[in-house]
DNA sequence: CGACACTTTGAAGACGATCAACGCCGGTGG
DNA sequence: CCACCGGCGTTGATCGTCTTCAAAGTGTCG
């Protein structure tokens, strides 16, 4: 089996299926290199294959009609592309899936992947438990983008982002550019600069792609129910899942 | 078994389930009537049911930490509640589910749902299926309030509501008040108000709860943009010309 | 050094939110 | 029968926020 693999056998995806099957399952898997800024599959093309970031950095980039883009996700290793689309019966890509940085992907035909959740209960009900997690954060992000401001945006963004790498809030660096980070916040760039310098004044500093957060009590102003510290579990698992 | 049943037994999520599997699976339901602004389940409570909606309409609506209300959905009969929270696994609902109006459930437990869908791998799939879709709707939801003007929020909600209920765009009443449909589209009622004295100038007329669409040409992109999950959204197209 | 992508800053304008006042209607109670 | 009230919707004036257009600054890499 190849190296990329190794690290595919820790995903959630796979939890309780035992490590013989695991193998079993994975050999199917193509490796397939993806370098920066090229594109992995087109908005509207048909779905015929589920990906696994193995390595890199993936972004799924909507075209409107009225020719806004918006960058749905950024993905990083270990999330997936495609199982949407497939389960979803319709069968088209929503989005275009463009690599941030080079990146390595393991391929799997739609068919695989439907075929496995039948025949894998414990996956199915896996897969489903993801994609009802998407669901969770897709709702609460259209709800960000209805009620939040760009300072509560950029706050609850950074606060994720954190989360997502294992950042220490007091100090770290941005993994991709303000571009990106602003077309995947729904905001222009100009906006999002202009928002950066506003920051400062709540103990947010961005220097260049460095970050430094001082204080974390300021943070809460822009947290949202799910990045908070509540009570609820499910905080902890919908921000695993955060792009 | 309850004649409130009987409609439910259409429903695509059961599609692939033989009439007399269907019966037995249904027979763990039970009828819960809710009469209007009545709260079935509560934001944070544990999601211990799962619901089809047989009659009346149901709202999600969420409070956000800083005292935001958001209308997530609203729900007519044959949709559902809970699947979401319950196939998660974190197991908390994420909104408040009120009744717009007397409104008839079929309440199932989460066990039930999480058994079923083991032991009825088509169920199982089907389930799959309209969670995907929901992602698919949520995410267009996000880009919407992103992207788009009041206006096109407007014009897309009534055409998708003309698919949703089988209205005529030509004539047609509001289902529900002007106050739950701006909640619902994340604006103001006052921005909502004036945003359809604009529609005017566009085609589209709203006299108290009567609406009118009169623009053929838009009307035509209407019909086959809205009835289905495809991000081809003819929607985005046909309201280009809202400013 | 110069080309180019990326980012910042400024000034003007569009848009939606807010606050406030008013009109409309159905129900209730004197 | 009328007066009052509360829910609902409309309209106006004002304000803050985000976008747009434009220009200039920063960095990297050949």
């Amino acid at each position: 089996m190849p190296a990329a693999l190794e690290n595919i056998r820790m995903l959630s995806l796979f939890d309780g299926i035992s490590d013989h099957d695991k193998d079993r399952l994975l050999q199917a898997g193509h490796t397939h290199k993806c370098s920066r800024g090229q594109m992995l599959y087109a908005q509207g093309d048909a779905a015929n294959h589920f990906y696994i970031i193995s390595r890199g950095t993936m972004q799924l980039l909507r075209t409107t009609p009225d020719g806004h883009e918006k960058t749905l996700h950024i993905l990083k290793s270990g999330q997936t592309l495609g199982e949407n689309e497939i389960m979803e019966g319709c069968s088209r890509y929503v989005a275009n899936a463009i690599a941030v940085e080079d990146s390595v992907l393991i391929e799997f035909s739609a068919t695989w992947l439907k075929e496995v959740s039948r025949q894998y209960p414990a996956l199915g009900l896996n897969l489903l438990s993801l994609i009802a997690q998407q669901v969770h954060l897709a709702e609460l992000e259209a709800e960000h983008q209805a009620t939040m401001s760009a300072s509560q945006l950029v706050g609850c963004f950074l606060q994720r982002l954190c989360v997502l790498y294992g950042f220490n809030p007091e100090s770290f660096e941005l993994p991709y550019s303000k571009t990106l980070i602003a077309s995947r916040l729904g905001m222009k760039l100009e906006t999002f600069s202009r928002t950066l310098s506003k920051l400062k004044k709540h103990g947010i500093h961005v220097e260049g792609t460095h970050v430094s957060i001082h204080d974390l009590a300021q943070l809460e102003h822009y947290v949202c129910g799910f990045c908070s510290i509540s009570d609820d579990c499910a905080t902890h698992r919908a921000m695993e899942n955060l792009e």
